[in-house]
DNA sequence: TCTGGGGTCCTAGGACCC
DNA sequence: TCTGGGGTCCTAGGACCC
């Protein structure tokens, strides 16, 4: 039987969260109706657009681009900062009103669902169903999202991506190649910057010409994103909703620096406080890491890193930093660098419950699991950024923890 | 005042073993 | 003394997504 598959996506998300949110507050005027974004903050150089409003898009802004750019092209553009706990809230409201349609349903990001019906259907379609929820977000929270309707997660997705904002929009195997076929193959799902002009050289330039490309020949040139793009523009896809919480397989902070910085001692500074952050999230899901991965980014923008394997499987913010120090020297030894970015990630994750015991027992080691446990239950208690290390207070201040 | 931060997956090449 | 082939594990880097 087919599958019936909704893909829920909220209309310029941050933005019009934003707006609701203002709104609520007493604003007088809606952000969605003006020129206006929502950005990073240049002074900590991260000046990129997040969300635009359909005027601003009507301005040539792009999302991700500078605001230094946005403002040439927009002069009288409005900037509103991000706000991640409010979006989370207005995520879940979301999340919240489509569980009530099917217990099969995928948080694909923080603004994007999708929803399997196939077996909640009863009498009334698909695409009743689609108009039914989409006339419920809006009268019920405030903001609008367009739903693509069909029969896999892929074409689902492709629909909701087709006109903005506010609209449903069906994508049947039979429509295919009259609503799908004539777009850009740079619209394709998992199609992006660097694929795009190899595949112009190749004459390909409408996801219809690479649904009639040689399959074995994309093969050759594109490893398995070939047949997997071919597979795509044909609107064949067999993934199955995710529903089921997953853990995630890799936990990471990274930081832009608000100057760049040469001076290892500095950096280590800022690689500890990312220690602490990405072990404390990962005690949060009660797993260990066993490998540490440090990136770099430096003022060229040229992105390097190191990753090594941690003596035992571990969630400790000491032994994580102790080895991701290891391998920033190890980089920073290798020739002078001024870096602009420093990230710290861990990888091949395994449940704590399957933890292979060390075969010593070890009290320092236990003594650092008790302090790293007390120290999460204050930051639990009283918040993640008030307790902190002696002497952290400049790197904190530096970081501005984010949202956890 | 140029260019974020969080992820997932894949590939190529080296080391090592039989 | 010119020498293979398969397998696994590991790392660096790249591509893509939102």
């Amino acid at each position: 039987m087919e599958k019936q598959i909704l893909h829920i996506d909220v209309n310029n998300a941050f933005l019009s969260w934003t707006a609701v949110d203002m709104l609520k507050n007493g604003s007088p005027i809606d952000i969605r109706e003006i020129p206006a974004i929502i950005g990073g903050d240049e002074l900590k150089r991260s000046g990129i657009v997040l969300a635009k409003s359909m005027k601003a898009k009507e301005c040539g802004i792009r999302t991700a681009e500078t605001i230094y750019q946005a403002r040439i092209k927009c002069p009288n553009l409005q900037i509103y900062p991000s706000n991640f706990k409010i979006y989370r809230q207005y995520s879940d409201n979301l999340y919240k009103l489509l569980s009530q349609y099917t217990d099969i349903i995928e948080r694909f990001s923080i603004d994007e669902c999708f929803l399997d019906m196939t077996n909640y259907l009863m009498k009334s379609t698909l695409l009743d169903k689609a108009m039914e929820i989409s006339k419920r977000v809006k009268e019920e929270l405030g903001f609008t999202v367009n739903i693509g309707v069909a029969n896999n997660k892929l074409l689902a997705k492709m629909a909701s991506d087709f006109t903005k904002p506010d609209r449903v929009h069906t994508l049947y195997k039979e429509e295919i190649p009259t609503k799908m076929w004539k777009l850009p193959v740079s619209e394709l799902f998992m199609l992006g910057k660097r694929t795009v002009p190899k595949l112009y050289n190749l004459q390909i330039k409408t996801i219809g010409d690479l649904a009639k490309a040689d399959k074995k020949m994309l093969e050759r040139k594109f490893g398995k994103h070939g047949i997997l793009m071919w597979e795509y523009a044909n609107g064949i896809d067999n993934e199955e909703v995710k529903y089921k919480k997953e853990n995630p397989k890799c936990i990471g902070n990274s930081i832009t620096l608000p100057q760049n910085i040469s001076d290892v001692s500095k950096l280590e500074e800022i690689l500890l406080a990312l220690a602490e952050q990405v072990a404390y999230r990962l005690r949060k899901y009660d797993l260990l890491a066993s490998t540490v991965n440090v990136q770099l980014r430096t003022k060229d923008f040229e992105d390097t890193s190191h990753q090594g394997k941690l003596p035992i499987q571990t969630a400790s913010t000491k032994e994580i930093y102790n080895r991701a120090k290891e391998l920033l020297e190890q980089m920073m030894k290798q020739k002078e660098m001024s870096i602009r970015l420093i990230g710290l990630r861990v990888d091949n994750l395994i449940d704590k419950k399957q933890q292979q015991l060390s075969f010593f027992s070890n009290e320092e080691e236990e003594k650092q699991e008790k302090l790293d446990k007390a120290i999460d239950e204050l930051k639990q208690k009283y918040g993640y950024n008030a307790i902190t290390r002696a002497g952290k207070m400049n790197v904190d201040n530096i970081l501005k923890l984010k949202d956890i």
